[in-house]
RNA sequence: GGUGCGGUAGUUCAGUUUGGUUAGAAUACAUGCCUGUCACGCAUGGGGUCACGGGUCCGAGCCCCGUCCGCACCGCCA
């Protein structure tokens, strides 16, 4: 036996007994003939001690140790002289009688510790000495209580989880997918999945009609702080509900994870909010809701006045940002300059100061008299000592960039406190974006979401315009601004989805070859359904406090979607090339 | 595909403004001293392809061009 009990579980009732430990070496403490070492392993951190009484042996091993060594320790747990209040274990120290080096260690390029010293490259190709660190370790053990609650509300409301295959069908809408080029068939390939979509839809069909799993997803896009090649969704369907029970179903399961999880009650419904007035008042389809900065339209109370950038605009919008009336005219300018970058997208900006001495400050005061400028303040529900800022422009654009720059005054307002949670559900996302590029619709959510029964006479017309106001039966759970749920009452009757794919451009060939199963499947009497799907890893992130989804995955990938552990991907040889029938026209690079 | 920031000791960074002798600090590492440390302390020491390639110059870590790599973001992500 190689531990008779961890090093993070012995205290002070534990003391006289004799005990073996196994671990890592966290630090080693030497005073003369006065010897600690810090023994660590998944559960904490005890201290080990010998002195000139301790047996001769055991400070000769002492003397070749270095960090990271792998030791067993023999000894008995004593009363320390002075304690450490820092460590659970910290009353305690275990009384050396033997001590084994199971197996040395080079030393670390970084130290492992909470606060490392280590950069992220470097902690990225040594992903395993960066995982025995306290941060990383309770990140992926958040993440593994996440997934056991997920798993426990899911089972006690009848959800299967049930396995579905990760070498299917290519269906190139949507993202790009990964391929899997299949050698039993030549020139042909499997895709990885970006989502179960359509086997759990089959699933619903075979009447498994609360069906869950936890399971890995593939998009072959660009990554960023929160998005990863491959990803993990809970994803869920249930059949005979409609939208109402979805919701319900699914805010429970959330409740129940804030609860379990991080012991924070949600009696309260969760706001609810139309796609249209997201984008109306927070410029976005995520809206985050730990502050308020509401942009208002004010284009009727801007026009008319002889300004002509804000008179030949479509729209004028505004935000009031408190307290910040003392901006100076060169945080003013910067601000400026920041909303044109084009991650912001604005064409200027216009100010209004709505000063503490009750004077009004702006930089259209030759376009406006103050009574119009107090006017538009109180549109925009500004106070005193508010800063306004103005926009205009294409509405959708402009929305969109006072969404952004809304963000962007709370984070420098302090008004984005990740220790605040506040759950929205987003509903009645348009059904169809179109696009100038391919001059073609394209799903907004997939091509299986229904749309709402009050716009089926709008979804069957031939009206482009009308077709573009068609709603969806989906929804978004939105978490402090970010998405991390989405899905949507599915179309069950073929009827419907025939349509779907004839607004989206696919002749009845095309519709057969891509969803052809699916639709021959719903021929034998498919339910009414519809489902969602919560992106994990986000979830898992924003229960830790952090931006990142990184941290909360194992392994995960770089900014190019490498891993620099091992060094993937990588070239393959010509003969597995051949093997699987294919050739590269990427230029050939000398192996290492 | 694009924008921004970055690449200097094992590691994290300073040095680049205004090119100029031997490139510094902290930490880590090594050695020695130390019986109550727990970020131990003290002393000593070793440690550098200034990312790579080219250019300008009497002279480049520093200026210019290109490449590679990392991070954040835009596009993209049904």
């Amino acid at each position: 036996m190689y531990r008779t009990h961890t090093c993070g579980e012995l205290r002070l009732s534990d003391a006289g007994k004799q005990v073996t430990l196994a671990g890592w070496v966290q630090r080693i403490r030497k005073m003369g003939s006065l010897n600690f070492v810090d023994l660590r392993d998944r559960y904490g951190i005890t201290q080990l001690v010998t002195d000139d009484n301790g047996p001769r042996e055991v400070t000769d091993i002492l003397n070749q140790l270095g960090r990271e060594y792998v030791l067993q320790a023999k000894g008995i747990v004593a009363e320390r002289q002075s304690k450490n209040s820092k460590i659970p274990t910290g009353d305690i120290e275990i009384k050396l009688s033997k001590l084994t080096i199971l197996n040395p260690a080079v030393t670390p390029p970084f130290t492992i510790e909470d606060q490392t010293d280590g950069g992220e490259d470097l902690r990225a190709k040594y992903r395993y000495l960066d995982l025995r660190r306290n941060p990383l370790k309770n990140a992926l053990m958040l993440r593994h209580t996440m997934a056991l609650e997920a798993r426990k509300y899911l089972d006690g409301n009848n959800f299967m989880e049930i396995e579905t295959p990760c070498l299917i069908k290519s269906t190139p809408e949507g993202a790009r997918d990964f391929v899997v080029p299949s050698r039993m068939n030549p020139g042909q390939f499997y895709a990885l999945p970006q989502s179960p979509q359509q086997f759990k839809q089959l699933l619903m069909v075979a009447g498994y009609d609360r069906y869950f799993q936890i399971v890995r997803c593939f998009r072959d896009e660009d990554l960023r702080a929160d998005r990863q090649p491959e990803f993990t969704q809970i994803d869920c369907e249930m059949s005979f509900v409609e939208r109402e029970d979805v919701l319900q179903m699914f805010e429970g399961l959330v409740k129940h994870l804030f609860k379990t999880v991080l012991h924070k009650d949600f009696t309260a419904p969760f706001l609810r909010m139309p796609y249209d007035e997201a984008l109306a008042h927070y410029g976005s389809d995520k809206p985050d809701m730990r502050f308020e900065m509401l942009i208002h339209e004010i284009t009727k109370n801007v026009q008319g006045k002889g300004f002509s950038v804000f008179d030949s605009a479509k729209y004028v919008g505004a935000i009031a940002v408190p307290g910040c009336a003392d901006y100076s005219r060169k945080q003013i300018d910067e601000l400026t300059e920041w909303v044109k970058r084009p991650q912001v997208g604005a064409k200027g900006l216009i100010y209004i100061k709505l000063n503490t001495d009750g004077s009004i400050k702006s930089s259209v005061d030759k376009f406006y008299s103050p009574e119009e400028l107090k006017n538009i303040a109180e549109v925009v529900e500004a106070k005193e000592n508010d800063l306004i800022l103005v926009m205009c422009g294409d509405k959708h654009k402009t929305q969109v960039a006072l969404g952004t720059t809304r963000l962007e005054m709370g984070n420098r307002l302090g008004l984005r406190d990740n220790s605040i949670y506040k759950p929205l559900w987003v509903y009645d996302f348009p059904l169809l974006e179109w696009d100038d590029e391919t001059q073609r619709f394209y799903a907004m959510h997939h091509p299986f979401t229904a749309p709402k029964p009050e716009d089926m006479d709008k979804y069957y017309s031939d009206d482009k315009y009308g077709l573009a106001e068609v709603k969806a039966n989906s929804y978004d759970f939105v978490l402090n601004g970010t998405e991390v749920g989405g899905g949507s009452i599915r179309i069950h009757d073929s009827k419907v989805q025939h349509r779907m794919f004839e607004i989206l451009g696919f002749t009845k060939e095309q519709a057969e070859y891509r969803f052809g199963f699916l639709m021959n499947a719903f021929k034998f009497g498919a339910p009414p359904h519809g489902g969602l799907a919560f992106g994990f890893d986000r979830f898992c992130a924003l229960f830790g406090g952090q931006d990142t989804i990184r941290d909360y995955i194992a392994f995960p990938k770089n900014n190019m979607g490498r891993d620099v552990m091992a060094d993937a991907p990588s070239y393959i040889d010509d003969v597995q090339m051949k093997e699987l029938y294919i050739t590269s026209t990427a230029p050939k690079q000398e192996e290492k």
